[in-house]
DNA sequence: GCGTCCTCGTTTTTT
DNA sequence: ACGAGGACGC
C-alpha cells in the first residue's frame, strides 16, 4: 500500500479504496472531501491499475478543476496529465468538438458565446420578431430560454401567454446561433445529451473511454447535469459523487439536491461513505453550525465532529447602524493584528449581498486596513477584455459579424447603430459575407472610408498571423486596432484599471499552450477561452482582509471570519418567503460559518441603509436558534458625528420621543438603562439604550 | 453619431 | 444612492 494512504482516517480512506461499483460520498464542511478525491483517484491509478486516460473527474469550476490537478501531481506525479479533470461545461465542449457533426447544421469549429451575448442575441431575437423589449425583458427570455435548455422547464409549464411570446423569440434565438455557429453554455450540455441519446453507439465509445467517473460538488448539480452523468456512468457504474447537501445553495440557477437522492435509486448497488470528521474548525465553532443546519427539515441528520478543543467563543454583536457595525468590526480587526497576531490575510468578512461590502471598505480605508473585494465582473466579461478578443476573432475570421459590431466602434470610429443596421441588412438581403457587404452598402462617403480601412487593418492583422509568436500578435493587435491609444486617452483612474486587464489578457495569452501554428493555437484559444475564468488572476500572497459574498466563500477557509449585516430581509433574504428558500438560506448561512478555523464573529445592526434610505433591521431568525448573547456594542465612537446624547433617564414613561431611525413612538418603560418604546409604524416595542443618541424629545 | 438627462430597478454565480 | 440603459436633442 502507497504510503500517502496512511494520512487518510479510516472512512476517508474505506471511501477511497472501495472503488468498484457506485459510491455515495457524503463528505461535510471541512472533511478533507478534496483530499479523497484525489487519493481516490490516484488509488485507482496506482492500485487497481487503471490507465489515467480512463479516469474522467468533473467539477464545477476552472479553479476546482485546476487545484485537483495540482494536488494530485503531489501524488501521482506527471501521470495526472492523463487523468481528464474537466467541469461540466468543458467536457462536454471536448465530447462535440469531434461528434457535434452529427447534428445537421452543426460545425466543429463553433464558437461558445457567454450569458452576454446569450442576451444580445436573444434581443436581436426580439427585434426581428417585433417584440417590445420593454414589456418583456430579453434577460427574462435569456433565463427561460436557459431554463428550457437545461431541462428544468418546459413550455408548458409557463403561462400561456407568456409561452406563445417566448417560442417564436427561442426559435428565432436558436436561427441565430446555428446561422453563426454558437453555441451557449446550455447548448453545451444540452447537445452532448442528445447526441448521446440519439446515438448509443457514440454514448457508448464515451462510456467505455471513462470507466471510472468522479464528480466533485454533486449537491449543486443539475437535472441535466444529473442525467450526463447517469449515462456515462450506467455501463461501468463506477460512479462516485461526492457531495454535501448541507452546502447546497445554488438553486437558483438550477442546482437540485435530490440529485443525491435520484443516484441512490438509479444505482441502488452504490455504498454510502459519510465523512464526518471536521478538521478545520474549533469545537466552539462546529458546535454552532451543527446546531443551525439542524434546523432544516430537508435534510439527511448529520453531525460533524471534531477532535480538536473549543477554542474562543462564538461572538454576537449587535449594533445601532450599520455604520457602527462597520466601525466595531474594523477596531477589532485591528486588535486582532497588533494584539492577536493576526495576519489581515487570516481575516474574511462574508456578506449575503455585494452592496453590503461599502461600509466596511469605507472604513478599512479611513483604517488604513489593507482589504479586497471578491466580487463583480468577471475578467472575461470586462469590455476591454472582450473587446480584445473580438479584434482577435476578426483576425481569423474577418466575416465574424458580432465580433465586428462589437468593436468597429471601440474605439470610437464614428459608425453607429444605423451604419451597422445597413450592413446587416446587406448580408441578409443579399446572402453575402460582412466583407462582401462592407464593399457593397450604401453610405456616406466618410463612413464608407472608415469602414474599408477598418477592413484593411484587419486584413493586414491576419496576414501578420503566419510570422509572429501569439504574443508578438497580440501586441499587433493591440495596437494596430487603435485600443491602445484608446485606453491611453482615458484619465489616470481608469486607464490604470484597464491597462491592468489587459495586461492580465496578455499574461493569460502568453500562458496558452502552443501548437503547431500561431494560427492553430490562436484559433484554439478562442474556442475556449469562454469557458475560462479569473481563476488565477488572484492567489496573490498579499496581505489583506477578504471581503466577499458567502456564496464565494464556499471552499475557502480563514482562520477569522466575520458572519456580518445578519438580518432579515438580508439572511433569509425578503423574497425567501418558501420553506424550502429558507433552508436554502440557511445552508449558506451554515456554509459561512463553517469557513471558519479560529474564531467566528456574527454581526448584525438595529438600522441599515438600503437604496437611499434609512431602514429598521431585524437580527435575522436564524441568530435565535443559536443561543449565544449578543452584546451590545458601545455607542462611542458615534457621539463625534451625532448630537449629544440628553442625560441618562431624561425622559418619563409615556413621553412621545423622535429615533432618527425608527420615527416617532412612545415610552412604554424603562427597565435596566433601557426604555422600552413602541413607535408608531414598528408593530413590536423596541429596547433602546436610555441615553441612545439617536433620541430626541418631540 | 454622440452627449446628456431621466427613469428604473435593485440576490446569490458559474460556465 | 447609484448605475445602467433608453429617450431626446444637437
Amino acid at each position: 500500500m502507497k504510503d500517502y494512504l496512511m494520512k487518510l482516517n479510516d472512512n476517508q480512506l474505506k471511501a477511497c479504496t472501495d472503488s468498484i461499483g457506485p459510491s455515495l460520498i457524503i463528505a461535510g464542511a471541512g472533511s478533507g472531501k478534496t483530499r479523497v478525491l484525489t487519493y481516490k483517484i490516484a488509488y485507482i491509478i496506482d492500485e487497481m491499475n487503471v490507465n489515467p486516460y480512463e479516469i474522467l473527474a468533473i467539477t464545477f469550476t476552472n479553479k476546482a478543476a485546476k487545484e485537483m490537478k495540482t494536488r494530485l501531481y503531489n501524488l501521482i506525479g506527471n501521470k495526472r496529465d492523463f487523468v481528464n479533470c474537466a467541469t461540466f461545461h468543458s467536457f462536454c465542449a471536448q465530447v462535440l468538438r469531434k461528434e457535434i457533426e452529427v447534428i445537421p447544421g452543426r460545425k466543429r469549429s463553433f464558437q461558445i458565446i457567454d450569458d452576454d451575448e446569450t442576451e444580445t442575441l436573444v434581443k436581436e431575437a426580439m427585434v426581428e420578431l417585433n417584440q417590445d423589449i420593454k414589456l418583456v425583458k430579453p434577460k427574462l427570455y435569456a433565463s427561460s430560454i436557459s431554463a428550457l435548455k437545461s431541462e428544468l422547464a418546459t413550455l408548458s409549464s409557463f403561462d400561456k401567454y407568456y409561452a406563445e411570446k417566448l417560442e417564436p423569440v427561442y426559435r428565432k434565438y436558436e436561427d441565430l446561433l446555428i446561422k453563426n455557429n454558437l453555441l451557449d453554455f446550455d447548448d453545451l450540455i444540452l447537445h452532448t445529451i442528445n447526441i448521446f441519446r440519439s446515438h448509443p453507439e457514440i454514448l457508448s465509445k464515451y462510456q467505455e473511454m471513462y470507466k471510472y467517473i468522479l464528480v466533485d460538488e454533486f449537491q449543486d448539480t443539475s437535472n441535466i447535469q444529473y442525467d450526463l452523468i447517469k449515462m456515462l456512468g450506467e455501463k461501468y457504474e463506477n460512479v462516485f459523487i461526492v457531495g454535501d447537501e448541507d452546502q447546497s445553495i445554488y438553486s437558483f440557477r438550477g442546482a437540485n439536491i435530490e440529485n443525491i437522492r435520484k443516484f441512490m435509486r438509479d444505482f441502488p448497488n452504490y455504498k454510502k461513505f459519510v465523512l464526518d470528521q471536521n478538521y478545520r474548525s474549533t469545537k466552539n465553532i462546529l458546535d454552532c453550525a451543527n446546531t443551525l443546519i439542524k434546523k432544516n427539515k430537508n435534510r439527511i441528520p448529520k453531525d460533524l465532529w471534531t477532535d480538536s478543543k473549543g477554542g474562543e467563543e462564538v461572538k454576537m454583536d449587535e449594533s445601532y447602524s450599520d455604520k457602527s457595525e462597520a466601525r466595531d468590526i474594523a477596531d477589532e480587526i485591528k486588535r486582532l493584528y497588533y494584539r492577536e497576531g493576526y495576519e489581515y490575510k487570516d481575516i474574511a468578512i462574508l456578506y449575503r449581498n455585494n452592496f453590503l461590502s461599502r461600509n466596511f471598505e469605507d472604513e478599512f480605508i479611513k483604517d488604513k486596513i489593507p482589504y479586497r473585494i471578491y466580487s463583480g465582473l468577471s475578467f472575461y466579461k470586462r469590455k476591454e477584455v472582450k473587446d480584445m478578443i473580438s479584434y482577435l476573432r476578426l483576425s481569423i475570421n474577418p466575416d465574424d459579424f458580432y465580433a465586428f459590431k462589437r468593436v468597429i466602434n471601440s474605439p470610437r470610429r464614428g459608425i453607429g447603430e444605423s451604419t451597422i443596421e445597413k450592413i446587416e441588412a446587406v448580408i441578409d438581403k443579399e446572402e453575402i459575407s460582412l466583407s462582401e457587404a462592407i464593399e457593397k452598402v450604401e453610405v456616406y462617403k466618410t463612413v464608407k472610408e472608415t469602414l474599408s480601412n477598418f477592413r484593411s487593418m484587419i486584413i493586414s492583422l491576419s496576414q501578420e498571423l503566419d510570422n509572429k509568436t501569439l504574443e508578438e500578435f497580440f501586441n499587433l493587435v493591440y495596437l494596430r486596432s487603435g485600443y491602445k491609444a484608446y485606453i491611453d486617452s482615458l484619465d489616470e483612474d481608469e486607464r490604470k484599471k484597464r491597462q491592468e486587464n489587459i495586461d492580465e489578457l496578455f499574461n493569460s495569452i502568453s500562458e496558452v499552450e502552443t501548437l503547431g501554428s500561431t494560427l492553430e493555437t490562436l484559433i484554439d484559444y478562442l474556442q475556449n477561452v469562454t469557458l475560462k475564468t479569473d481563476e488565477d488572476i488572484e492567489s496573490s500572497d498579499e496581505n489583506h482582509v477578504s471581503m466577499m459574498t458567502m456564496h464565494s466563500a464556499k471552499g475557502l477557509e480563514f482562520k477569522i471570519v466575520f458572519a456580518v449585516c445578519l438580518e432579515n430581509d438580508i439572511i433569509p433574504g425578503y423574497r425567501a418567503d418558501k420553506v424550502s428558500l429558507i433552508e436554502e438560506e440557511r445552508r449558506l448561512f451554515y456554509v459561512a460559518v463553517t469557513r471558519a478555523k479560529e474564531r467566528l464573529y456574527l454581526s448584525y445592526s438595529d438600522s441599515r441603509y438600503k437604496y437611499g434610505k434609512m431602514n429598521h433591521s431585524e437580527k435575522s431568525v436564524f441568530l435565535d436558534d443559536l443561543e449565544i448573547h449578543s452584546k451590545r456594542k458601545k455607542e462611542i465612537s458615534l457621539i463625534e458625528e451625532k448630537p449629544t446624547p440628553p442625560p441618562s433617564g431624561a425622559y418619563s414613561i409615556g413621553d412621545r420621543v423622535n429615533h432618527k431611525i425608527n420615527g416617532d413612538g412612545v415610552i412604554l418603560a424603562e427597565i435596566e438603562g433601557f426604555y422600552i418604546i413602541l413607535f408608531d409604524n414598528i408593530k413590536t416595542p423596541k429596547k433602546v439604550i436610555v441615553n441612545h443618541p439617536l433620541l430626541k424629545k418631540v
